[in-house]
DNA sequence: TCACATTTTTAGCGGAGGCTAAAAATAAAG
DNA sequence: CTTTATTTTTAGCCTCCGCTAAAAATGTGA
């Protein structure tokens, strides 16, 4: 809870302006900044910390601009850095990283759910937007949805004050045979892939089932609805699941 | 172009991508870049040049500035430039502003009338959005609202394929005593005259009369609906209006 | 421990889009 | 037709956010 104590990263207009709360009134960073800061988040995961070549990589830029920022946005208290060694987050940019989550995944529910956006396509807007839309404008989109607490390929929306479910769930490729489980949740940045579960009827939500699976990484033979889709480690691994225990 | 490497790859690949119909495939440009179009076309209006000092007072910046840009955009082709002269949109230019302003007013449109915003408070929120939004989206947006002609504030929205109405209108101002006429548009920049224009119910849509003038620009009584609100000459400028015959 | 591989940082650069101050061109007034 | 006022451009500078090439630090395997 450590509200955000860090230094003078405001800078020389008043010294506190309205602290009601934790800390809402953060200065709104650029959009470079604001993708920065949501790769470092979730890259960093439970060990906390992100090197820069992962945070290159993600963002498709050179490493040499990954320090570059890195430094900017230690400078300006949004992270922790030392040479060499990785970056963490500091609490004011776990803030802004998590509200900007929070709109990308509002936005991206909107889409699918209110103007009929395929769920392969929505990525690419939501990418665009979450950088442009006042918070204000995802409140009422998530109003009018009904506060979701998930997105469309199920990833945890972050509430208005910045909690998120933060659970682990296992991968289709882990589950034991003849396990029932609910797909979870999978990556929105492969379309293609997005559009194959579509077809299968794999969706978050779906009961799924590993019926048999080759041995040596081979094909996963699945039950899902009355179909029994074969699929590929590959597409297994990055399907999350969570084991469903069937009540009376 | 060591900067195009993996973003603005459009540059060169091909001479002409498509060019079915008139010219869609633009390659996107800047935030900046679509606002100053924005501001060129409209101050342009009939005559149809822009000064570097309005355009620089529109948009906030130094003229200094305007300049520079100005030179950016001509060596784009999106302007005609001669120095001292004033500046003129090309072809290309018009189309894009055009593509800016539709989706401006179509976010502004569905913010008030979807999302229950108050019509004050959408025009910075779509000042930003604009950039952002896809045309498809801008067009998901247009269809699910039934293809609306005009915005909140009366300002007629182009057609997806680039056509506007661009008919003049009269002020309130100068609007005859006596006259039945319909309120069509007001300005969207300035909050405060557009709650006050709220609170007496002239908004676009609504019967207007001039009942009285007072003499040397003074007070101005008016017909609406059944009150009779007395607004400054301030005002009744920055309003449009267009006769309306009764018919039998 | 030493040599090589990998990761990260530094150095230097470039373009976009801002700024101020000064110079130049154009327009307005006498 | 000058002189002055206004408008516009130039010159020079800045920050942000990219890049490449080279140097430095860290990690690994023999
Ligand atoms: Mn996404
Ligand atoms: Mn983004
Ligand atoms: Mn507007
Ligand atoms: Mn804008």
């Amino acid at each position: 809870m450590a509200a955000s104590a860090k230094k003078a990263s405001s800078s020389k207009k008043t010294a506190a302006p309205s602290k009601t709360t934790a800390n809402l009134a953060i200065d709104r960073v650029s959009e470079p900044v604001e993708d920065y800061l949501k790769a470092i988040y979730d890259l960093a995961g439970k060990s906390g910390t992100a090197s820069t070549n992962d945070v290159a990589a993600r963002l498709n830029v050179a490493a040499a601009s990954v320090t570059g920022m890195i430094r900017r946005l230690a400078s300006q208290g949004l992270l922790e850095y030392e040479r060499y060694r990785g970056v963490r987050l500091s609490e004011t940019g776990r803030v802004v990283a998590l509200r900007t989550i929070r709109r990308h995944r509002v936005i991206e529910t909107y889409l699918t759910e209110v103007l009929g956006y395929p769920w392969d396509r929505v990525h690419d807007e939501a990418e665009r937007l979450e950088h442009a839309a006042s918070d204000e404008l995802v409140d009422r989109m998530a109003t009018s949805l009904g506060n979701p607490t998930s997105d469309p390929h199920g990833a945890p929306i972050p509430t208005a004050d910045g909690q998120m479910d933060e659970r682990r769930h296992q991968t289709l490729a882990e589950l034991d045979i003849g396990t029932r489980a609910r797909m979870v949740r999978v990556s929105d940045k492969n379309p293609g892939l997005l559009r194959y579960l579509a077809e299968i009827d794999l969706t978050p939500g779906t009961e799924v089932q590993v019926l048999a699976r080759a041995p040596f990484d081979g094909p996963i033979t699945l039950q899902v609805g009355d179909t029994e889709p074969v699929v590929g480690q590959g597409l297994a691994v990055q399907v999350l699941v969570e084991e469903v225990q069937d009540e009376t």
